[in-house]
DNA sequence: CTGTTAGCGCCTTCAT
DNA sequence: ATGAAGGCGCTAACAG
């Protein structure tokens, strides 16, 4: 049983009108409408349960009020909790939101963005682990671009205004927690990285190690030694995937370096790290501290509590719509983060605070 | 610098043909192009850097390829989960997601099922935690709806075929979980429900109190003692929100109401009551056994690893894919659902093996 | 095999 | 204040 649905030209003849009156009727303008007509105009609608095709309207202005999200996990509770913020504030705006999961898979990411420009998004927001993005998807977008992750403004000739990068600051936020665990008296901090050859695995790695440089008295093993050696040949940096499991099966690895703290660039990782030490029965902090980037609202769930570099995702959200909305301010939006000391990590010394 | 997309007639242009044949080679069909001729249209396309437009296709054939997707909390893993599960499935037969995140209030549920009808989705799943579903929803759409947490089929004259029912079996699966807590020794079970009047946490406590009743043995106690008493009015049945606040908020109150055992009927709120127990001291399982419904692949990371009923999400949304598009049979589909015994609730007692 | 044509549902300019 | 008409980009008959 194949429903009809009503059209303007539905409501118009049941209302005796014109489609060009319904039309004004339903948009409010932009010519007026007789008070005595729109009311027979709302009538018919309600009498023909006529709801405006969202399609045929873009089609003709060439706006669609429908925006793309793309991340690399869902499964992932801070994306998951970005794009729930992202929903929340366009959705109040009257957009819906195309999500894609990529998988973390540039193959499928090049499948996801011409899905997004065929079914036209007006705007497009982009969370890839990797950097750049796909070179032709912004070429090709009307509206603007959105780049959650950069590591520093995305630019491109002629594309002013229509690129906007989110500066996460990656660096400085791992710098930040490693900063904490130095105040807190860890002298061995090992850092847990992501998949290797990842711009943002580097960005991160980087932000520990020059953190780590700029304190004296840190135990100079960190170091390989040599002048231009990079972080990740640091002896206490270890790869992982941006998981549990990730995180689980560096645990281990982490004590044998006899480390006494540990800088998870994840709060996935983390959580495998918290739960590896408990199973071996580690104590935390006493014996080892551990925090992370990006924590969400399950880091005081944890045992211990975890302690972490938090995110203002309202408020990111919040910014990226205004800048998708007034695109004539395109500079570059740099989140809020803030630390949150829990559990996991030791008390500040008295001499830091 | 409004770009100017090209259409078809810009490729039929380039190449010399008509806007039909563009079409035939771009959809492979109805009709043959002959080869030397599909090559020229094929180098305009690619010359023009043409991309067809999805909301023309649609608007003219009436089909979208485009599905809504629709849960009350994305920040719940579970749900989440289930959103990226179903968008992997739907992605690869070409198909886009609208999510929306009701947020749990019927009103919300309302705008979404407005902007998802008039955004012309062709299909609909539904993710309430109350039942029924706005009625008029189904009436007006003219695709498959998918409920996913319904209780019991939702049926409908006129709209067999367009409405599927996924029977979570709530009921059953705590009735599950609390069956295990007794064949592991527990004697005095409580129940974490969900918000009080939803049909969902009735459910859910249903399937805990008749499980209670069918063993002999057990603490009177969790009867107020006469019959046609709901399970709600027991005294070890606790209503919280579906968070990890509404777990540790409630975790004390068990502890005073003596339990051995409690059925979580979510994996927020059980990690809540295993954070609050952990920094009460508490020994788990050996003083309180805890178990949820809807773990996710986070149990095993929690502290100690939470055991529950666990779905098989990637199954389910190859079940209802397969639903959408085969819409002769529309028999309720029923998840598999497998209980994971981890640490947080005890060993199997030697009798009951 | 290929071209012509008629809309899909809607908005808006231009007449009335 | 209202109506008629054109066209957004595309597909599917129907002609040729």
């Amino acid at each position: 049983m194949l429903i009809k649905h009503a059209t303007q030209s539905d409501v118009a003849r049941v209302a005796g009108t014109s489609t060009a009156v319904v039309s004004y009727v339903v948009n409010g303008g932009p010519r007026p409408v007789a008070k005595e007509t729109r009311k027979r105009v709302l009538d018919a609608i309600r009498k023909t349960g006529y709801r405006p095709n969202t399609l045929a309207r873009a089609l003709l202005t060439g706006k669609t009020s429908t925006l793309g999200v793309v991340v690399s996990d869902l499964g992932n509770p801070f994306l998951s909790g970005m794009v729930q913020c992202l929903e929340d504030e366009f959705f109040t705006r009257g957009y819906s939101l195309f999500v894609a999961d990529s998988h973390d898979d540039p193959w499928r990411e090049k499948q996801i963005a011409e899905m997004m420009l065929s079914r036209q998004v007006a705007g497009l927001v982009w969370y890839s682990v990797d950097q750049p993005p796909p070179a032709d998807l912004v070429r090709d977008m009307r509206g603007p671009v959105v780049f959650l992750n950069a590591c520093e403004p995305i630019g491109g000739a002629g594309h002013e205004g229509r690129r906007i990068s989110v500066l996460e600051n990656e660096r400085t936020g791992t710098a930040g927690l490693t900063e904490e665990l130095i105040r807190r008296g860890c002298r061995r901090i090992g850092h847990l990285g992501g998949p290797q050859g990842r711009i943002n695995s580097a960005e991160r790695a980087r932000g520990w190690y020059e953190a780590l440089r700029e304190k004296s008295g840190l135990d100079e093993s960190v170091f390989a030694g040599r002048e231009g050696d990079t972080p990740e040949s640091s002896p206490l940096y270890i790869s992982a995937p941006y998981t549990h499991e990730g995180g689980w099966n560096a645990a281990d690895k982490f004590v044998d370096l006899g480390c006494d703290g540990i800088v998870a660039s994840n709060e996935m990782q983390a959580v495998g790290i918290l739960a590896r030490f408990n199973r071996l029965g580690l104590r935390i902090p006493a014996d080892i501290s551990v925090v992370a980037l990006h924590t969400t609202n399950y880091a005081p769930y944890t045992t211990p509590a975890l302690s972490g570099m938090h995110v203002d995702l309202d408020g990111l959200a919040h910014s990226i719509a205004d800048a998708v909305f007034e695109q004539k301010d395109c500079s570059p939006i740099i989140p809020n983060a803030y630390f949150s000391a829990r559990e996991s990590c030791a008390e500040l010394r008295d001499e830091c605070r």
